[in-house]
DNA sequence: CGGGATCCCTGCGGATACTG
DNA sequence: CAGTATCCGCAGGGATCCCG
C-alpha cells in the first residue's frame, strides 16, 4: 500500500531548500503558471486567448508567468513585427513533457472538486 | 502533436475564475502542500517527521497546510493522547490518487531542474 | 512534542496609465 | 494588440512566545 513510490534519493531531491528542483517546482505548480500551461497544451494561442481562458489573470501576471516559463524553456515565444502585433504562445517539447503531466492532476481536480470543496468529505 | 490531450469542457473546468476545482487545485500545488503530499506518499509520518522533510517550512505553514489538506480529505490525521503527544499523518485513500499524479510531476522537475534553472537552456 | 496565538513585515500581485 | 512601468495595498507567511 505504501510502495516505493519515490524514485529513492528524493530526499536530495525535491525537499533540500534552496535546491533547483524546489524553484522550478514552484514555477510550474503557481498559481497561474499551471493554468497557462494547461491552456496551452492544446496548442499555439496569442496573447489575448491566454487572457481570456486563465479568467481572472491580469495583464502583469500574464506576462511575468510567461517570462519565466519561457526562460525555463518550457514555452515559446514567436513575435511577428506587423501593425497590430501578433504573439504566439506555444509549448516546447519540454512543455508538452511537463504539460502531459500536469493534465491529468488537473482532471483530477476537476473531478474531485465539488465533492472536496462542498465540505462533503466522506471522512476516512 | 497537439492532440486531444484534455477532457474536454475542460473550459468550464479549471479555468473559470471562483470554481471549486482553481480553490483545490490552488490547496494542491501550494508551495509546501506538494512536498507535504510528495512526503506523505512515502507512508505514515509525525509531525517532526514532516518538519524536517520539508526543508524550510515554518511550523505554521506546517499546521495550515496539513489542516487544509485535512479539510480537502486528502490527509488524516491520528493523534495519541500521550505525554509527550505523539500525532501521526497519513494520506487517505484520494490523498494516495493524489499523490500517485504529484510524484512524476516532482520527478520530472528533479530530473530538469538543473540544466533548466542555469540558463543551459538549450533552446527550441 | 505538537501545536495555538500574536506581532510584524515583505513581496506578490492588482489597478492604472502609457507606448510601439 | 501586446506589452512595459509605476504605485501601492494587503494578506501570506516568518519569528517568537506560550500552553497542554
Amino acid at each position: 500500500m505504501r510502495a516505493a513510490l519515490l524514485p529513492m534519493a528524493f530526499d536530495d531531491g525535491v525537499f533540500p531548500a534552496g535546491c533547483p528542483s524546489r524553484t522550478l517546482l514552484d514555477h510550474v505548480t503557481s498559481k497561474w503558471g499551471v493554468l497557462l500551461l494547461i491552456a496551452l497544451s492544446e496548442g499555439e494561442q496569442r496573447w489575448s486567448d491566454l487572457r481570456r481562458r486563465a479568467e481572472g489573470i491580469s495583464e502583469k501576471m500574464l506576462a511575468q508567468t510567461l517570462k519565466t516559463l519561457e526562460r525555463d524553456g518550457l514555452v515559446s515565444r514567436k513575435a511577428q513585427p506587423v501593425i497590430p502585433p501578433r504573439v504566439d504562445y506555444s509549448l516546447t517539447d519540454r512543455g508538452y513533457e511537463l504539460s502531459a503531466l500536469l493534465v491529468p492532476l488537473a482532471a483530477w481536480a476537476f473531478d474531485h472538486a465539488e465533492e472536496i470543496i462542498n465540505g462533503a468529505v466522506p471522512a476516512k
